[in-house]
DNA sequence: TCTGGGGTCCTAGGACCC
DNA sequence: TCTGGGGTCCTAGGACCC
């Protein structure tokens, strides 16, 4: 058995465990530069509020029922996910983080455990340990652990927020309930394709031809019909190095001059060099992109990136820095107002395992002064050091109006009582 | 005025090798 | 009229996830 755990809009719920004055009010998280609504309490959601909607198109909605905004405070969160994720390793020896809110938990020599109480205490336990709550569904496969988590969440009450699929007439009734574009690994395209044959829930997909589905939908496609119909597919995954890292943002202005840009390439590559370092990588190639705001039709449009190939396998911020300014060089035109930029890092492969290059070596101080950089950096808070190409008097900032402190990861955010 | 930021995998077709 | 047989690698595009 398979259990699916989700936290209910996670991101929401972190920001309300702190502020018990707005529990059972509609609250909303923001993406960076405070752009789109991103988590949204059940109270917000009932409210009309989309998901991914700009939020300046919903002010209104937003001051009328006094919905609080927040600032994304993304320390929080990860912080606030690895207290979950801690937890939930405590019940099985098996598990999948599969994103910051989720994680699969493989019930393997579970056969004596009445895993409908097991996940009730699960969610008991999560709540009560972090504030958080969850939803857990449980199923003979991913598949089906996935619907059954949504029947969870849907229906808190009747199922004590755990739903356990385990007989056959569960299953397809749960399959009947779910429609077709809900399904893990249905998305819009396939969704429209499928219904226009007719297949308006996941049960009806399970009836599908094995060559259709593999012809129309690939192997990915077909595995799901399999998990669906309650054959074990899909396994759980281990934790694997990315291929690929990236570091983008959108700029809180236009940015016109080439310095400017220049600023934000060198701190996004040395971002991505950091990320390489935390998972012992190296990168051999790196792309830099900008482009202009797509959304302002009346202003010259302009979008491009350069891709380049590294001499050799590096994860050196000073290096990978160099060479994205190189590449921003290639790319940037005067005249045009920039709204994003964003640098890449791929062929991404394993420190240990980096191969040399005969004529070209990389500078023997690079690693040392990378590692004290880090060390600096973990110690003292990010960007306590810096390469002297980034900006040294914070003039760059993101438009982060309804930040809330962070409560668990600085100490001066430390949550205050009144007693 | 304002519109996010990350990732993965699969397939077909072209270019090339012997 | 007829024109071999077997591979690999790379890339772009399409689909999906949170």
């Amino acid at each position: 058995m398979f259990a699916l755990i989700d936290c209910n809009n996670f991101y929401a719920s972190c920001e309300r465990i702190f502020r018990p004055d707005l529990q059972h009010k509609p609250i909303v998280v923001l993406s960076n530069n405070d752009g789109c609504i991103i988590a949204r309490s059940n109270e917000a959601k009932a409210l009309g509020l989309p998901m991914g909607a700009p939020c300046y198109q919903y002010k209104d909605l937003i001051e009328k029922h006094n919905v609080t905004v927040f600032s994304p405070n993304f320390a929080l969160y990860g912080d606030m996910s690895q207290r979950v994720m801690t937890l939930l390793s405590e019940f099985s020896p098996d598990i999948e983080i599969y994103s910051i809110d989720e994680a699969f938990l493989k019930f393997h020599g579970f056969d004596l455990f009445d895993l409908q109480s097991y996940g009730e205490i699960i969610q008991k336990k999560v709540k009560k340990y972090t504030g958080i709550p969850i939803s857990v569904g449980i199923a003979p496969t991913k598949a089906l652990a996935k619907i059954a988590n949504r029947i969870a969440k849907k229906f808190p009450k009747q199922t004590n927020s755990c739903y356990y699929i385990h007989t056959e007439e569960q299953r397809i009734k749960a399959l009947k309930w779910t429609h077709i574009g809900d399904v893990w690994g249905i998305g819009r395209k396939h969704s429209k394709r499928l219904q226009s044959i007719g297949v308006q829930n996941a049960y009806d997909f399970t009836l599908l031809e094995d060559c259709w589905v593999q012809k129309n939908m690939s192997i990915i496609g077909l595995r799901l019909k399999h998990d669906l119909q309650g054959i074990p597919t899909l396994d759980l995954e281990e934790i694997q190095a990315k291929k690929n890292i990236a570091t983008t943002r959108s700029f809180e202005t236009n940015y016109t001059t080439f310095d400017q840009i220049k600023e934000r390439v060198a701190t996004f590559a040395i971002s991505c060099s950091e990320k390489l370092r935390k998972q012992q990588s190296c990168c051999s190639t790196l792309l830099v992109f900008i482009h202009t705001n797509g959304h302002r039709i009346d202003l010259p449009q302009y979008s491009k990136n350069c891709i380049i190939h590294l001499p050799h396998a590096t994860n050196s911020a000073i290096e990978i820095t160099k060479f994205a300014i190189i590449a921003l060089q290639n790319i940037y035109k005067p005249g045009y107002a920039y709204k994003k930029a964003g640098v890449i890092v791929m062929d991404i492969l394993p420190t240990l395992t980096k191969q040399y290059n005969l004529f070209e070596e990389s500078n023997p101080k690079h690693p040392a002064i990378m590692q004290a950089m880090d060390t600096i950096n973990n110690t003292y808070g990010q960007h306590t050091l810096k390469l002297g190409i980034q900006d040294q008097k914070k003039m760059w900032k993101m438009k982060q109006e309804k930040l809330s402190p962070k409560y668990t990861t600085n100490i001066h955010d430390i949550i205050t009582i009144h007693c």
